[in-house]
DNA sequence: AGTGAGGCCTGAAAGC
DNA sequence: TGCTTTCAGGCCTCAC
């Protein structure tokens, strides 16, 4: 599920519940996710106590005092559980499990595309995954002229570049089409077609629908001890993901000869326009 | 180098 | 109703 507003909202809420917080044990009850957890993982986590939580893209970095940090993703069906020892019973897909001093954290993930490791603290920005991510959107040097240079010599669909975690890390399928409709370009237009202009707007885009959602999914906080233990995610007022056939917000166009917003496929991944607003 | 297809997994929804 | 197919918010590898 979890795009950059996802993760940042499950980071804020980790951060609050659980800083301070030491890992009494730590539970691999599946360790075959996109990479394996490391045989030692619980060895290495256990009687560590949690200093702080991080996102780096689309991953949670939890700093322990042990001079060991987690590197946590949680691909498409990744969840994030917290709840009072008491009240938890293992469901399944909670294939990690952490017994803290302040709860349990547990990690759902139906699918394991997602991914739970550790290293050392000092070598988080360096580790394989973490150093090949991009620009984090909210970055100062996040600009339009950033876009605009990545975007040189690119034939690419503007659509699959945004989906580059190498370029700017966080955005996932749904924020591309939503950012490109805010900045109004079509999101098959080749990349290296953008003018400074589209790359600014697409710049400002990118960051107004992210923080948007983050602020929206910050305002779901206050009910994220859910009585089964899940967070929960914010449910998201997108104006083209998934609404085929439909009228885009700001569109005054006859819907009958525009057909509405577009579903095409792009990079393999759906992807959701307004043919009239968008060019 | 850059691109598209296929693959990893499971579950929900749609199609028959 | 029940079985089969398709699709899913991520990301990597492989063949061209």
């Amino acid at each position: 599920m979890p795009e950059l507003p996802e993760v940042e909202t499950i980071k804020n809420a980790l951060q609050k519940a659980a800083n301070g917080a030491k890992i009494l044990k730590a539970e691999v009850f599946c360790d075959r996710f996109r990479i394996p957890v490391p045989q030692d993982f619980s060895s290495q986590v256990q009687d560590g106590t949690i200093l702080c939580c991080k996102r780096i893209a689309k991953y949670i970095i939890i700093d322990l005092d042990n001079d060991k940090s987690i590197i946590w993703h949680l691909g498409m069906s990744g969840r994030v559980k917290f709840c009072s020892e008491a009240s938890f019973e293992r469901q399944k897909h909670d294939h990690i499990v952490f017994w803290t001093t302040k709860g349990i954290i547990a990690f759902n993930d139906a699918r394991r595309f997602g991914l739970m490791t550790y290293c050392p603290t000092s070598e988080v920005k360096s580790h394989e995954l973490i150093k090949k991510t991009g620009l984090d959107p909210f970055d100062q040097q996040m600009s339009g002229k950033y876009l605009f240079h990545k975007f040189q010599n690119k034939s690419t669909p503007i659509k699959v570049l945004l989906l580059d975690q190498t370029i700017i890390c966080g955005i996932g399928n749904i924020y591309a089409s939503e950012a490109l409709y805010v900045s109004k370009i079509l999101p098959t237009r080749p990349a290296q077609s953008l003018s400074l202009d589209e790359c600014e707007s697409l710049s400002s885009a990118i960051k107004t629908v992210l923080d948007k959602a983050i602020k929206a999914g910050g305002s779901t906080l206050k009910d994220y001890r859910k009585p089964d233990g899940s967070m929960g995610y914010f449910q998201n007022a997108h104006c083209v993901y998934d609404k085929t056939g439909k009228p885009c917000p700001d569109c005054k166009c006859n819907l009958s000869k525009s057909g509405g917003i577009q579903k095409i496929v792009l990079g393999g991944r759906s992807t959701f326009y307004c043919p009239v607003l968008q060019k």
